[in-house]
RNA sequence: AGGCGUAUAGCUCAGUUGGUUAGAGCGCAGCUCUGAUAAAGCUGAGGUCGGUGGUUCGAGUCCACCUACGCCUACCA
């Protein structure tokens, strides 16, 4: 018996369906069942455990909880592992905030393994936390025990044994941080964490490879460079953190030698690096201007071109190129050059001179009394450049051409002569070294000058002091020209938001020389959506990037397994392993014991050199985090460990994430890794994929399309979404968004906090202490509202009726022959939609079935159960075997609909699961089971539904498409004529062009009939008499028949007389003649409409045309005006809050003549249709309502019986 | 600066190989239906399909140029 069904309070239902899975460990059981079946091969995106998971999380986790559920329903054996990315700068930077420390020293002084340990600590509470946030949003997975990952983050750092439970149920006991280090291990299950030894040491397994093909190599560049964090950022970070910021530029005099009261006039937005100048380059192809100014005598040289150059006109009028970088306010137009040596008195010009003539010269640098700048050899010493200093390169020299063949200097922004500082900036890095002339690098790690600078020295780079300065001590010597501010895009920390410099570094990095062979791989991938082309994107990524910068000078992260002789850096090698490591060792591999192989404890390591016999040290730096994630395809499936299992599982089937910014991290480092992996083990490019099929999506944003902030309040934690908005709500809204678009999703209201019902409690603010806040979302209401709502009430519909009748779903079954025509066309609606799921899922593409099944939920609601609901109604009777039909239909097909969208909600579909086949009410608490059920104890334990071929009639589903649409014409016309739908109406004519829409009609003649409310249907040959008729020709075949004179057949075609046409509507052609031109029409080359006439209102579509007798009777209105009357009572019933089986009197009073006579006719049928008792008129009725019953005013009133 | 993409109703977007009167959802206005429904249905207003030119009997659709916007990449010393 299934138990009465009222309120949907839906979050209180997902609450209970999470209990019912827990208590009856659904999950375990699922994955029994798929044990051994074939493979579908999920990979998963690590999520970084370093914050609590957010909205935008949660879209691309319902799919990949889709998608598993779709793949565990049919049948396959899953992986199910989450993953946490653990190790990198991220991290760092959230500890560093907890624990106040500001710089690189004062980690130190707090003790890197301190420090590292925490980090640890953080990323498993964070790993415990998001657990519980999947787990809430209904994402199985095979979960570590949240309370089991925070007790290890409690006991990492010592050495005491604490007992751990895996995600499998085994005890196991250790000192935390090698229990850490294991974690997600095929034994264990559970989430993989990044931060594993297993992990790190699969990218030793890579970096090895890379090592073994000679593409690992230490570079000296010169990088953007973030002093606070004392580190270097790679492409892609960079690519993250660039801001529009306002410099001063400077206009500086460099006095030319031997040339009396001449200068090179040059430019530079970066005043600090002028301390480091060693060079002036020009193009030898320019022309340079000599001017004089008139105040002094002074002559300065710089591009003739810049003289009037309208310095970033563009951007002063349009900006930087995005909305948010907008030409500052604060900031006026610049100024030409000519404008600025104007001001300053005037000048005179002398003549021009090529560029080439000026290479050679000599000139006296801004800062030549700087010990840095005398140093032999640069700073710090060249040992190749000995023989001489800054000063002594003091040059003009040609500027070269980069490997595109442009010029490095151009005329434009500057003075087209370029302040060169091979030490401070990429390009002149690159000319320093093409010249062989010496760099001077003025900054340390922390981003301050180093000894050698003078007053500089101690100074902070970007310190506006330090700009001060410059100024002052160039204003002293008399060689500033000018200061302006100067707006421009410039590299930014992606975390802390402080400028970037640049600076000379030696980082390691590998050479992707070998990108052809990972486009290879690239392009044996499908990449989803097909509208966003990503696998061109990566392509172009892949054939763009520079060479990969996998160091990173800092603690907590991938020990880079880079060995190196301290004397002689080509002297290195790269560990494959840590096997490898203890054979090699010489010196500290005690410290390293039992141990995670991260800082501090494998810095003490040491090796000898094979080639040399010298000790080796390991490089202090620790990886890239993308390696982290790019290793998983091997790491998780246990390429070094379990290679069986591996070669089971790789590749990955599919993997999906939010694509911005992937294609140049996590998609690149999968293609790379993989390619690298592979590239001793096959040839073949498909045998290399990590995955076959890749799923990207986009961004979540507020509901205006704005980015949502952590940092202003308008981001929205999960909690607060899926306790207020609901999660199946969500995640049939994510499941429904076309994943090329992003999504908007809705506001969070941080000045309104609201109280939280979890299922764990009520909760006023997240476990981190900010307040829960309330969240409002259009889209999930309207979804909600579409498909949620006319679900939940056609299940009410059924069980409330269901219980009534005491229907028994096991009686035995009405054969689908004798059901009637609507049973099976539902049934039949229902095989089309069973066969877009599978497809839909196949193809990875949610949003189509989602859309299908909301249609079909209306179908249901508004066609099927509208239609049937008095054969519900009827009067109990157990051989009744039409009403039996009824009930086990719609028991079929919900119960079917729930299994079709456990995937999507698989919180609701469980709970009417549950009632419809147990009879339990998950909301109200647990019973048992029946033993002896046929059904699955859950309905994700359900089989995925399979088309019956024989349930499927598209011929059915046709006939009843074409009824829908007459009746929808019918809707048309009745509007148009102004007829409501109660006003019966004499007759219906109905004509259609296809044969087979003809015969569905005259089949659902009876529908068409009672939902259009008419007398009589008709199906006619044509509306000859009723209506005109239009002709017009049919371009699409006309046009190519007759070309130019098409114009003509358009203008005079309809003016013929139809007469002459008629026979088209027959079949037969027709030859007409157009003023001289004879045309034959063949029927398929005209189209034929109609045109409304006074008695008769018309519509067509689709080659379907009705007309509606609007002449009106007397008996037809009466008999309108008696089904207003049954219509107003029915209001006054449920106004009243009337049980369905009340038995009511009615009481009237109406000065009508008329509405009395029709009371009279009509009386049985009011009494039975309200069960009313009685019906009676009275003179006044004081308690009752006034209505209107056709043109009449009648006052009512009902009483129970 | 280079590459790619987009431009259609107040908003968000569809629009097939070129074809007749350019659609949907939301919002707005009106009407209708309703004893499962918190719904739903129908109608309407609102469009020079970014602009200019071209190909064609015919262009929202194809081509060229222009404008605006977005994304990617690079970058101004």
């Amino acid at each position: 018996m299934f138990q009465k069904v009222s309120d949907s309070d839906f979050i209180r239902g997902e609450h209970s369906a999470l209990k019912f899975w827990s208590t009856r460990e659904i999950f375990r059981k699922l994955r029994e069942k798929n044990a051994g079946r074939p493979k579908w091969s999920f990979l998963d995106g690590p999520i970084t455990a370093n914050n609590p998971m957010g909205v935008h999380h949660a879209w691309g986790r319902t799919y990949k909880d889709a998608f598993q559920r779709y793949f565990a329903m049919t049948g396959h054996e899953l992986r199910y592992q989450n993953g946490f990315d653990c190790q990198g700068l991220w991290v760092e930077v959230e500890v560093e905030k907890q624990l106040g420390l500001g710089t690189k020293n004062a980690i130190n002084d707090y003790g890197i393994d301190q420090f590292v340990n925490e980090c640890k600590r953080r990323v498993l509470n964070f790993a415990a936390r998001q657990t519980e946030q999947s787990q809430r949003l209904g994402y199985w997975m095979e979960w570590d025990s949240p309370n089991e990952l925070r007790k290890l983050a409690e006991n990492v750092g010592s050495e005491e044994p604490v007992e751990y439970e895996t995600a499998r149920g085994e005890k196991v006991a250790d000192a935390a941080h090698r229990l850490v280090s294991k974690l997600g291990n095929p034994d264990w299950g559970g989430s993989y964490f990044t931060f594993s030894t297993e992990n790190n040491e699969t990218i030793w397994t890579f970096l090895k490879k890379c090592f073994t093909r000679g593409k690992v190599y230490r570079g000296h560049d010169v990088m953007p460079w973030s002093g606070r964090s004392g580190s270097a950022y790679s492409q892609m970070e960079i690519a993250d953190g660039r801001k529009l910021t306002v410099h001063r530029s400077l206009f500086v005099k460099f006095p030319l030698q031997e040339r009396e009261k001449e200068s090179l006039l040059v430019w530079t937005t970066t005043p600090w690096t002028l301390t480091s100048n060693v060079a002036a380059a020009v193009n030898p192809e320019l022309d340079y201007l000599k001017v004089q100014m008139k105040r002094d005598g002074q002559i300065y040289y710089f591009a003739k071109e810049n003289l009037n150059y309208k310095r970033l006109d563009k951007e002063f009028k349009e900006g930087f190129g995005r909305p948010e970088w907008s030409w500052p306010e604060d900031i006026g137009k610049l100024k030409t050059l000519a404008q600025i040596l104007k001001e300053q008195g005037g000048f005179e010009e002398l003549g021009t001179i090529k560029g080439a003539e000026m290479v050679g010269w000599k000139y006296t640098g801004p800062f030549d009394e700087l010990p840095a700048q005398s140093q032999p050899g640069g700073y710090p010493p060249e040992k190749n450049l000995m023989d001489k200093t800054a000063v002594d390169c003091h040059l003009v020299v040609d500027g070269g051409r980069d490997s595109k063949g442009n010029a490095h200097v151009v005329a434009g922004e500057g003075t087209g002569i370029v302040h060169t500082a091979p030490g401070c900036g990429d390009v002149d890095h690159k000319i320093g070294i093409e010249l062989g002339i010496v760099g001077i690098a003025p900054l340390g790690e922390n981003g301050l000058f180093q000894e050698g600078f003078g007053e500089f020295t101690g100074r902070n780079a970007i310190d506006q002091e330090t700009v001060d300065l410059v100024i002052e001590k160039l204003q002293e010597k008399g060689l500033l020209v000018s200061v302006e501010k100067y707006p421009h895009i410039y590299p930014h920390c992606w975390r802390t938001g402080d400028e970037l410099v640049f600076r000379l570094v030696d980082e390691w990095f590998i050479d992707m020389d070998w990108r052809e062979e990972i486009k290879d791989v690239t392009r044996q991938i499908d990449w989803l959506p097909d509208s966003i082309d990503g696998q061109n994107r990566e392509v172009e990524w892949l054939t763009n990037m520079r060479d990969w910068m996998i160091s990173k000078k800092r603690f907590w992260g991938l020990a880079l397994p880079i060995w190196i002789n301290p004397e002689d850096p080509s002297d290195f090698e790269v560990i494959g392993s840590l096997a490898e490591l203890k054979e090699r060792a010489v010196e500290g591999w005690d410290v390293l014991e039992g141990n995670t192989p991260h800082r501090p404890w494998i810095d003490a390591v040491k090796i000898k050199s094979e080639k040399t016999g010298a000790v080796l040290s390991r490089i202090e730096d620790v990886g890239n985090p993308w390696l982290d994630a790019g290793i998983t395809p091997f790491s998780t499936m246990g390429y070094n460990t379990h290679r069986d299992m591996w070669e089971k599982w790789y590749p990955a089937d599919f993997v999906t994430e939010c694509f911005p910014g992937q294609f140049r991290n996590w998609f690149y480092s999968l293609l790379s890794l993989s390619t690298m992996m592979r590239y001793d083990e096959t040839d073949d490019p498909a045998m290399k994929r990590p995955f076959k099929t890749l799923l990207g999506h986009r961004l979540v944003m507020d509901e205006l399309g704005r980015p949502m902030h952590k940092s202003d309040g308008t981001a929205i934690w999960f909690e607060e979404a899926a306790e207020q908005l609901g999660v199946d709500t969500l995640r049939w809204m994510y499941l429904n968004q076309n994943p090329a678009v992003d999504l908007r999703f809705g506001l969070r209201d941080k000045d309104q906090p609201v109280a939280l019902e979890t299922p764990d409690g009520t909760i006023t603010e997240t476990q981190e202490g900010s307040p829960t806040c309330k969240v409002t979302s259009k889209p999930a209401d309207e979804i909600r509202r579409q498909f949620l709502i006319p679900l939940w009430n056609s299940y009410a519909f059924f069980v409330n009726y269901a219980r009534l009748d005491e229907f028994n779903p096991n009686d035995e079954q009405v054969p689908y022959a004798e059901r009637q025509e609507i049973d099976r066309w539902i049934l039949s609606r229902l095989q089309t939609l069973i066969q877009v799921a599978h497809e839909s899922f196949q193809a990875y593409d949610t949003s189509r079935f989602v859309t299908t099944a909301g249609q079909f939920i209306d179908d249901l609601s508004n066609w099927y159960i509208r239609r049937n609901r008095r054969r519900f109604w009827r009067s109990k009777d157990v051989n009744d075997s039409d009403k039996r039909a009824a009930y086990q239909t719609l028991h079929e097909v919900i119960v079917t609909l729930c299994q079709l969208l456990a995937p999507v909600i698989p919180f609701l579909s469980e709970r009417i699961y549950q009632n419809l086949v147990f009879g339990r009410d998950l909301v109200a608490g647990e019973t048992e089971t029946p033993a002896d059920s046929k059904w699955p104890e859950s309905v994700h334990l359900c089989d995925y539904p399979q088309v019956n071929p024989e349930l499927l009639d598209e011929e059915l589903n046709a006939r009843t498409a074409t009824a829908q649409r007459v009746v929808k014409l019918g809707h048309q016309v009745r509007e148009m004529t102004n007829m409501r739908v109660r006003q019966p109406l004499a007759e219906i004519r109905i004509t259609c062009s296809d044969p087979g829409q003809q015969a569905a009609i005259e089949q659902l003649a009876g529908v068409i009939q009672d939902e259009l409310n008419v007398k009589k249907i008709t199906a006619v040959e044509n509306l000859d008499g009723i209506v005109q008729y239009a002709f017009k020709p049919n371009l699409k075949t006309v046009g190519p028949k007759y070309g130019k004179l098409l114009g003509k057949i358009r203008k005079e075609l309809p003016a013929l007389d139809p007469q002459a046409l008629a026979p088209l509507r027959a079949g037969e052609s027709v030859t007409i003649d157009l003023s001289g031109d004879s045309i034959t029409l063949e029927p398929d080359d005209v189209l034929v409409s109609t045109e409304q006439s006074s008695e008769w209102g018309t519509a067509d579509e689709q080659g379907v045309q009705v007309a509606i007798s609007t002449v009106l009777t007397d008996e037809l209105i009466a008999e309108g005006m008696a089904r207003d009357f049954v219509r107003h009572v029915q209001q006054a019933r449920k106004d009243a809050n009337l049980e369905i089986e009340d038995r009511i009197q009615i009481r009237y009073a109406t000065e009508e003549a008329r509405v009395r006579e029709m009371v009279e006719t009509w009386q049985d049928y009011i009494s039975t249709e309200t069960l009313a008792d009685s019906l009676a008129r009275e003179e006044s009725v004081e308690d009752g309502k006034s209505v209107n019953v056709g043109d009449f005013s009648v006052v009512l009133a009902v009483s129970v019986s």
